[in-house]
DNA sequence: CAATAGCCCTGGTGGC
DNA sequence: TGCCACCAGGGCTATT
């Protein structure tokens, strides 16, 4: 489940590669992953273009061509972009292929088929509604305190589904809430104006922490995030709470328990978050 | 307006 | 061993 460091370090392991390098066709064996404009289009308006630049904004990977125009690609649960050459063997779920003007090829693979690509003017981005609504993302200049408590003051919801609103922090998705919840101490149920001022300072520093620490661990791999050369991250080892269900506690020893919170399943300690 | 439930989609898993 | 219900969850849409 890519959430923002593992689309980070794709983009980090691949944006080198792919800069200045020119598609010279695209496959697109699963039509329905293409959302925006038509399959026709979609291929007409990137087959021919560089790329010159290699961006992401939250959990959106953004490949951008020498015209200014875009290629938007959001991995959802199980999508995966991988560099092989010509002759190397594609992951068994490829569903588009890119081909590169040095004979390399960009494949995206996705098991549960959820994502998502999109070709896109510069100034249409706001077609894309979850990139142009999206909130400042953990570890920006945007991410304040200041910002967060604002947020926070008239939301009458669970905490945790606030911190997986992408409205509000672009980013975090369900293993990263669960980890800087029990990071700050406070429970996933909390509503959020309920937190007191020391709540969110600790809040915002573990997003941060959090976001910080699966980044530097090269992304969290449960079963299908691969970080751009098929390779897995490490973060899985160093979680608190995530599938921690029955397990005891690293801070306290009590046991970690998974309840529902807005529909997603949710760990957490009893002891330590309140 | 905001919170929430439903939906998409496939493979791995656990129960029997 | 085989079958099947169920779960994983990001984000969009419909509903309350």
């Amino acid at each position: 489940m890519p959430e923002m460091p593992e689309v980070e370090i794709i983009r980090r392991n691949l944006v080198d590669r792919l800069k200045g390098k020119m598609i010279t066709n695209v496959e697109v064996l699963l039509s329905r992953l293409v959302k925006w404009p038509t399959v026709e289009n979609f291929e007409s308006m990137i087959i021919g273009r560089t790329i010159a630049d290699f961006k992401r904004r939250g959990k959106y990977l953004l490949l951008e061509l020498d015209n200014s125009d875009m290629l938007v690609i959001h991995l959802r649960m199980t999508g995966r972009l991988c560099y092989v050459s010509e002759g190397d063997e594609r992951d068994a779920y490829t569903r588009i292929v890119f081909h590169l003007n040095n004979g390399d090829v960009l494949t995206y693979a996705d098991t549960r088929t959820l994502g998502t690509l999109y070709a896109i003017k510069k100034d249409e981005l706001w077609r894309i509604s979850g990139l142009a609504n999206m909130g400042p993302e953990p570890l920006s200049a945007e991410f304040t305190i200041a910002y967060l408590q604002e947020a926070l003051k008239s939301n009458r919801g669970k905490i945790k589904s606030f911190l997986l609103n992408q409205k509000y922090i672009g980013g975090l998705g369900n293993i990263y809430v669960d980890e800087c919840l029990i990071l700050s101490k406070i429970h996933p149920e909390r509503v959020g104006n309920s937190l007191a001022v020391d709540e969110i300072n600790q809040l915002h520093a573990a997003i941060n922490q959090v976001i910080d620490a699966g980044i530097n661990d090269g992304g969290t791999t449960f079963r299908d995030y691969r970080n751009g050369n098929g390779e897995k991250g490490s973060h899985q080892e160093n979680l608190f709470v995530y599938g921690r269900n029955g397990l005891p506690c690293r801070f306290c020893g009590s046991i970690i328990e998974k309840i529902e919170v807005g529909g997603r399943g949710t760990h957490f300690c009893p002891q330590c978050q309140k």
